[in-house]
DNA sequence: CTGTTAGCGCTTTCAC
DNA sequence: GTGAAAGCGCTAACAG
């Protein structure tokens, strides 16, 4: 392949000129001519690692997801994939199943390698192994310190759920989700739910299963058993009659898995029971929804990330953004709003609602 | 960051020795240690850059894919990047969404920073784009050229689909896939299914939907109205009332949306009309399966894949292997076995089963 | 504006 | 075995 000199040579110049109209320096009319025309003879291409040698940097940008089998994160890493090559980036992917060597792995060879920076949702503790100078943007995990973090409005989301179930009948609640050990926003969605339940009135149970009790906290599949026996408690309560009719679940996948078992149980959804879940899920990803949900926008996160990642690597100060817009969407598993006429918040026809004010 | 100068003098040795340690030379027992003993207290790591610099390799292979919203490309995504991360590599992924630019985009990358390899799924014509000595294994695509193939089985699969439906009480067959402009082993599930059709006296019909009908062939809710249409013809061609009472749809999303078009036009499935998909896809693919199916093992394929890539790397000859494991998986959309005693070929139990040897 | 030159950090001859 | 030295291809001073 041929190196710069080459081009140099060809063209009767310098290599200090031909890396000047490589990188937009100050060539004369006639010079810069004669190098593109030199290039395109050559077919030239910069070799990246010999620029990164030289300038501590790369294209390249480390991506870390927990997983990709859930669709929620799939949807994640096609639109920051989307993003990533729109800002002229490449993405080093890491599926880290929650395994904090295999992180830490990445994050070492990112150091190494001069990678630019990282986006990655709720991995290990990254202080130590990342440099000052990389670029570091978490999803739905906020850090204290100097890393900025992206989520959409968790909190608002868990208040959606509830006065959805409340606004569609739903008389008692139940909340359900499992969680890891790392504290995340996604936390904030019982947070929410508990609060719209109190504030209004409504009677509520919350069950978090801790992820100690699953095999994965992404596939809600290897909690079954454990969902079936709260449900079992829960549902067949029947000392003072007062089981719930409206189930908020923490994730689309483990709603799913809800309403399996509440129909094996004989109740029917959504007429016995309402269920929402969380994320907006569609049946690969483009049928119908899975279940009714509060629907987080992937592409308005990737944006943002993204956004957030060139802006500190042009060295500019860059704050979080946590209140990235989330909507109910009807997905077949409640049932109408009582209340259509009294509408507040316009969540009735789910696409065309608007991000609802916090009271 | 400490570099291989500094652990040279602290350990009193020359750059050579401590590279030579590095990279497995001879080197004397007690300089070695000296050697080991800096490394650790200066916490140097190699620079991959200048390391690829100076030996033309990184440790990088590009990924590409043409879409990750079908659970088929995610599911073989997670399992390729596990397999690279044991054999110590790093997936640079592209999304190719089919657009030959992007790929164009990044195999120029890869060129120019001297990514170890590529595997991708049916991509452009890469030959013009990749050097000789950059390993290149492709999956589900046959190249006429040097570059090996990884696929499943396809013929093998077609046969499958057929023969279930047929085993299963349908009489009359109709195939149903999507096509994309390049010429991929895709094809080949419909080859097989015809082939059985014809060595067995069974009447059937086959359609091809081409790529330009539809706005993406790898999600087929965009292709709902040419699906509805072509069952529409199919199915109601009530002339002498040979209306197909089994489906083969040559993709699980599309055997999805065949499946709602049927429900919606007032057929059983599968009491008046069996339908098997392929891929073996599961619900938040840990769950049931969407349909009845032919599974592809994406494991096997990405550890093909990955096997066939390393083995370039190490300059060995690699064939392409396009043999691997199908098998028929009841999914709900299938009635029981007509014959159970007299099943040859083991599919009956859907997980036991035996590649089935072709006659 | 332009050419020259000193490295970026590493591997790899090549003498010793 | 070991050290010295020559680059890999590029950018960024620095003189002119």
């Amino acid at each position: 392949m041929a190196t710069i000199k080459d081009v140099a040579q060809d063209a009767g110049v310098s290599v200090g000129t031909v890396s000047n109209v490589l990188n937009g320096g100050r060539v004369g009319e006639e010079r810069r001519r004669r190098v593109e025309e030199s290039i395109r003879r050559l077919g030239y291409q910069v070799n990246g690692l010999a620029r990164g040698l030289r300038t501590q940097r790369t294209d390249y940008v480390v991506l870390i997801l927990p997983n990709i089998s859930n669709p929620f994160y799939s949807t994640l890493l096609q639109d920051l994939e989307r993003e990533l090559a729109l800002a002229g980036k490449y993405p080093l992917l890491c599926i880290s199943e929650g395994n904090p060597e295999k992180e830490i792995r990445y994050l070492k060879m990112a150091k190494n390698n001069k990678v630019d920076g990282i986006i990655g949702v709720s991995f290990s503790d990254v202080e130590e192994y990342v440099d000052e100078s990389m670029a570091v943007v978490s999803i739905e995990r906020h850090f204290p310190q100097r890393i900025p973090c992206v989520a959409c409005d968790n909190f608002l989301g868990g208040q959606l759920a509830a006065e959805n179930l409340v606004r569609r009948g739903a008389t008692e609640l139940l909340f359900l989700q499992t969680i890891s050990s790392v504290e995340s926003e996604v936390s904030r969605r019982r947070d929410g739910f508990e609060e719209y339940c109190i504030v209004h009135g409504i009677p509520y149970s919350s069950v978090s299963i801790s992820e100690n009790q699953v095999s994965s906290v992404f596939s809600a599949f290897s909690a079954r058993g454990v969902i079936h026996n709260v449900l079992k408690v829960h549902m067949e309560e029947t000392v003072n009659d007062r089981r719930p009719n409206g189930v908020f679940a923490g994730a689309d996948h483990l709603a799913v898995v809800v309403m399996e078992e509440l129909r094996a149980m004989g109740y029917r959804v959504p007429e016995d029971v309402q269920l929402i879940g969380y994320d907006g899920l569609r049946v690969m990803n483009s049928g119908g929804l899975f279940v009714s949900s509060i629907y987080q926008d992937t592409r308005a996160i990737a944006e943002a990330g993204v956004d957030c990642l060139i802006r500190l690597l042009n060295g500019e100060q860059v704050e979080s953004v946590m209140d990235l817009p989330v909507r109910f969407m009807e997905g077949g598993t409640t049932l109408g709003l009582r209340d259509p006429k009294q509408s507040r918040t316009g969540q009735a026809s789910g696409w065309d609602s608007e991000k609802r004010v916090r009271e």
